[in-house]
Order: structure tokens, then C-alpha cells, then sequence
DNA sequence: ACCTGAACACCGTTCAAGT
DNA sequence: ACCTGAACACCGTTCAAGT
């Protein structure tokens, strides 16, 4: 036999009370499963059985709430890296491990570059900084090495995230880069906007990205050898 | 004594008609004056005196307007590079008028990173893809290195634009780093965040954007020795 | 054909009222 | 203290009706 002590209104409320983890939790499984124009405050209150009011008490705007939901996601990548050794291997790592988190949580990509200064970011930055420093970075050197590879990291990964990725369906893809290119020949007389995307058709995003990486890091070495 | 021929309703009528073109320069002042929020299809038709369902007469949505406006301020800055003769100069001199006219028009900054395949995009990749090729790039390596460096020239400049640029006040700008500083101790055990937020009340923003272009660019001259 | 402006289907945020 | 849901002040887009 169980008894309620003072809870008789059980029944009518939710078992578990609100709160702010409870709500980022369910920000994220709606803006994976339908990207960022899916969350609304009146979605979330529907997802937690709540009123749209409520979700005000635990967080205080919709941008706070995407901003911690994107912290959590990269907070999962640069806790996988700091472990390795080499710092080299380490940053590839590092933004292997952002572009693969991009892939699968392809709002992400946008939300990181519409503000520079929310945690997610600050944590990107941390990372790559502790990371150059170990490859022997200091100073201004070092401010412009990191602050380069975030640029690039975010940029690209962006890039990316709002790229024509998700039409997985080959005939459609094809199609419509071969449209783009169409629609651009005028400007292109030497051809370099068709050969691009010619090239998107049929290219390794993942690859080309570490490509990225690598041509900035053949930089850093290169540049602190003067 | 001037005839009015035909058109007897002129006085109540605009003097000229409403067209693509003044359309998105209407976009374009009002975006510079008030940023991406203060672009909508009510502000457009005031300033334009006209009624919201006109516009959609000559442009299909918001999003296309936002992006003919954005590619009149970059095919300015693309017009401006090709006269000159060394690739390496010119990629500079691309890269740092890419800055400027983010500088100039800040809402620039964050829309080049929200649709990767609009206009000015196109355009920003077929400036590089041409330098590019001018230094000797071909093929895979080409492309690799223009996706490089457009990824981090629309990163860098996005995260640029929407930092704590605007605060011109000295001291608000540096209180506020600090705060942000200070949220970020906790986690940040070896003071790199913290270094970087104090270099960032200091240093200069286009000076450290084109520290990371050479980065760029000697990775590139290294890289293509092999 | 071009334009008008009301109507539609949404937003994020606030707040008096309830428990 | 925590929650509710109506109210407020907005959006972009559509469309019957006018000229």
C-alpha cells in the first residue's frame, strides 16, 4: 500500500518538476529532430506538457536556451580530445570531432556562427588554444594561430551544416548544383565557378575540411620556423 | 506648360515605378541603418510608400532580398581586387575588402554564413578559385585551398560582425570582456580563455584577420612544394 | 499588369491569476 | 515558488479587390 504523504495532486501534475537541464534536454531532441525553425516556445511547452510561460521561470530567453543546447553538443567533442598526446593529432581531432558533431546535429553549424561570444564558442577557443600552446605557441603568435583555426573551423563547418548535405538522393543533388552552375555561367567566363561545382557533385566534404586543417597547420609550423 | 498626356493620376501616384532594383536598395539602407532585424516586408513598404504584396510582385521572399542586397556590397568589393598582378597581393587585398565592407555593413557578416550557396558566395569563391589559380594551384589542391580559405574568411568575418565590436565606449567593452572572463574561470584551469578575453580588449581585429590570411598562404606555398 | 491592405497563420515574451 | 494560458506586439506571405 502506498501512501502519498502531502502529494495528493499527483495524479494531475507531472511527476517530475521542471527544470533548467529538463528543458535543454528537450530543446535538443526538437532541434534534432526538425532543426532550428522547429523549436518554439509553444513546441517546448508541448513537448513537457507545460504552459509557455513556465519555461520563462529556468531560462530566460529562447537564444540562452539554443545557446546552452549547443554547449552541451560541443561539450561532448572537446572532453573526447584532451586525452591524446600529440597536439597535432589532437586538433585534427578536435575538428574532426566538431565537423562530425555538425553532421549529426546539422543546427549547430549555423547557431555557432551567429554569435561569438555564447559558452560553445568560448570552448572551442579554449581547446584549440590549449592545444597550440602544446605544439609550443605563446603570445601573439599564438592568439593569431587560434584565432585562425577557429575561424576556420566555424566557417567551414557552417558552410557545411547549411550546405545541400541533406539531399542525400544523388539524381536531385546533381541537379541542383548543376542548375547553380547554370544560373552562374555568365559571370564565370573562365569557368573556375563551374569547376567548383562540378567538384561539390562528387567531393568528400570530410576530407576536404581536413585538408583545411592540414594547410593551416603546414602554416603554423612553416610560420614559427622564422 | 508641360502636358500630362496619358497619365492623368500622376500626382497620387509614386513618380516611379517600384522595381527589383529599388527594392533592394531600399533593403540595403535599411539593413545599414538598423541591422538584419530592422528588414521587414512593413518597413520595406513604408519606406518604399507602397503596400506589403507589391514587393512580392518583383522578389519571391524575404531571404532572396536579403541575399541581392548582400551580393551588391560584395561584387563592389570583387570589382575591386582583379586589376592587380601578384596572386598574393591580390587574395590580400580580397580578403581585407571581404573585412571593410563587414565593417561598413556588420549584417553582411552573419548572412555570407547562413546560405552557402547564395550570390555573394559565389561570387567570393570564384575571386579566390581565380587567385588561387594564378598562384599555380590546379585540381584537388585548388580546391582544397579555396575552400580553406573561404571557410575561414566567412568565419572569421561572421564572428567579427557579430562581436563586441559596436561597443566603441572603452570602457564598457572592456567591463563586459571581463565579466565574460570571469564566467569562464571555472573552466578554464590554465587561463587560456581568460589570456584571450584580456587580448581581446587590446588587439586589433583586422590585424589579427590578416595574420590569419598569410597563415593561410604559407600553408598554401608549403604545402604546394611537395 | 501593377498595386493595395486586410486576413492568415504564425512568432517570443509578459503577466495577472491560480495552486 | 511554481505554473498556467490569455494577451500583447510583432513577424512573412497570400489573396480578393481595386485601378
Amino acid at each position: 500500500m502506498v501512501t502519498m504523504s502531502s502529494q495528493e495532486t499527483r495524479r494531475t501534475r507531472r511527476v517530475d518538476a521542471l527544470s533548467r537541464d529538463r528543458i535543454v534536454a528537450a530543446a535538443l531532441e526538437i532541434l534534432d529532430a526538425g532543426g532550428a525553425g522547429a523549436l518554439t516556445v509553444r513546441e517546448l511547452g508541448n513537448s513537457l506538457s507545460t504552459g509557455r510561460g513556465a519555461i520563462y521561470h529556468h531560462v530566460s530567453s529562447m537564444e540562452e536556451l539554443v545557446d546552452a543546447a549547443t554547449d552541451r553538443v560541443i561539450e561532448r567533442v572537446t572532453a573526447g580530445v584532451t586525452a591524446d598526446d600529440d597536439p597535432e593529432v589532437a586538433l585534427r581531432g578536435l575538428a574532426l570531432g566538431i565537423f562530425d558533431a555538425i553532421d549529426a546535429h546539422p543546427w549547430v553549424g549555423t547557431q555557432l556562427s551567429r554569435q561569438p561570444l555564447q559558452p560553445a564558442v568560448f570552448r572551442i577557443w579554449g581547446s584549440i588554444g590549449r592545444h597550440l600552446r602544446a605544439l609550443g605557441l605563446d603570445g601573439q603568435p599564438l592568439s593569431d594561430a587560434g584565432s585562425a583555426l577557429a575561424g576556420f573551423i566555424l566557417g567551414a563547418t557552417a558552410q557545411y551544416a547549411a550546405g545541400p548535405r541533406h539531399l542525400r538522393d544523388d539524381e536531385a543533388r546533381r541537379e541542383y548544383l548543376d542548375s547553380l552552375a547554370e544560373a552562374w555561367m555568365d559571370h564565370d567566363s573562365d569557368g573556375i565557378v563551374r569547376e567548383a561545382a562540378s567538384r561539390l557533385r562528387t567531393h568528400d566534404d570530410r576530407e576536404q575540411f581536413l585538408a583545411g586543417v592540414n594547410l593551416f597547420l603546414t602554416g603554423v609550423r612553416n610560420t614559427a620556423r622564422d
